[in-house]
DNA sequence: CCTCACAGGATTGATGACAG
DNA sequence: CTGTCATCAATCCTGTGAGG
């Protein structure tokens, strides 16, 4: 349909962004957007791939409008009543005639004219017949985009997401020292060596912290320390996450130290 | 500070209306 | 009959604020 300068095929209704790539489709009035962060999906290509699968599945499942139903449809600009059916005006303010016209596609308008000195008042409903058989001859569905039809008619449905989604409390952020997230390094005043900590946000309360003395833990084990803490910060929240392989090796780390 | 949902503006081609 | 302009609707793009 109307548009922009069109994505390449492959990158039809994707857009990227600093952090990921987004989804953005327009069907019948309707946006569907959805993001796909590279935090969220361990990396770019992942999160690629899951936008292709999302826009897929949306190209499948919701085709675009019928050109006809879009040729039908009566525009807040028309005057008579009937898309593409116009009267022709003498110079005097009187109907001349009738039109009637089609854009079927490039090159290839359909006219019909009808004099109201032919046909009187019959003008009028001759076009508008006349309007009504041109739109037989109108075949097939908007073109959103070039490539929106392979899309759709591809024969195989959309590949399912394998990769689980991370949730907030799971993504390790990019200035994050630890590896973990919600567990981060905080240097120690003078010659003290610092603390590796653990800290949860919490909604509608403070946040909870615990600091572990790498003066009195060492280095390893304060961090691991902290790293079980924030397990059970989290599993305090009610939030705590399954089958996250940072927690579980961080864990396991901590086991076997004790 | 980061992610993400949401909103809205810019851009563009298809189409209707209209003038000559 | 033909050309031009206005309008529409979808894509493309950017900004903002909430929540963590």
């Amino acid at each position: 349909m109307p548009q922009g300068v069109p994505n390449e095929a492959d990158m039809y209704g994707i857009y990227p962004k600093p952090w990921g790539f987004e989804v953005s489709l327009s069907r019948a009035g309707v946006r569907h957007l959805h993001q796909f962060g590279i935090a969220q999906w361990g990396d770019k290509e992942e999160a690629l791939r899951q936008a292709r699968a999302r826009r897929d599945a949306i190209v499948q499942s919701i085709p675009p409008a019928k050109r006809r139903v879009r040729a039908e449809k009566v525009r807040v600009n028309n005057k008579t009543g009937t898309p593409g059916v116009t009267p022709i005006f003498r110079a005097d303010g009187s109907v001349q005639g009738w039109r009637a016209k089609t854009y079927i596609g490039p090159g290839e308008i359909l006219r019909a004219y009808f004099s109201t000195n032919e046909h009187g008042d019959a003008a009028q409903t001759l076009a508008i017949y006349a309007r009504a058989s041109q739109l037989d001859r109108m075949a097939g569905l908007t073109r959103p985009h070039p490539a929106e039809a392979r899309l759709r008619e591809r024969t195989e449905p959309p590949r399912m997401l394998e990769a689980r989604k991370l949730t907030k409390t799971e993504i390790v952020g990019r200035n994050n020292t630890s590896g973990v997230p919600g567990v981060q390094f905080k240097a120690g005043h003078g010659e003290h060596p610092g603390y590796w900590m653990a800290i949860t946000g919490a909604r509608n309360a403070r946040s909870i912290s615990k600091a572990f003395s790498i003066k009195t833990h060492g280095s390893d084990l304060a961090k691991a320390l902290a790293v079980a803490e924030r397990v059970r910060q989290l599993a305090a929240k009610s939030a705590i996450p399954s089958g996250n392989e940072e927690f579980r090796v961080s864990s396991s780390q901590l086991d076997a130290r004790q």
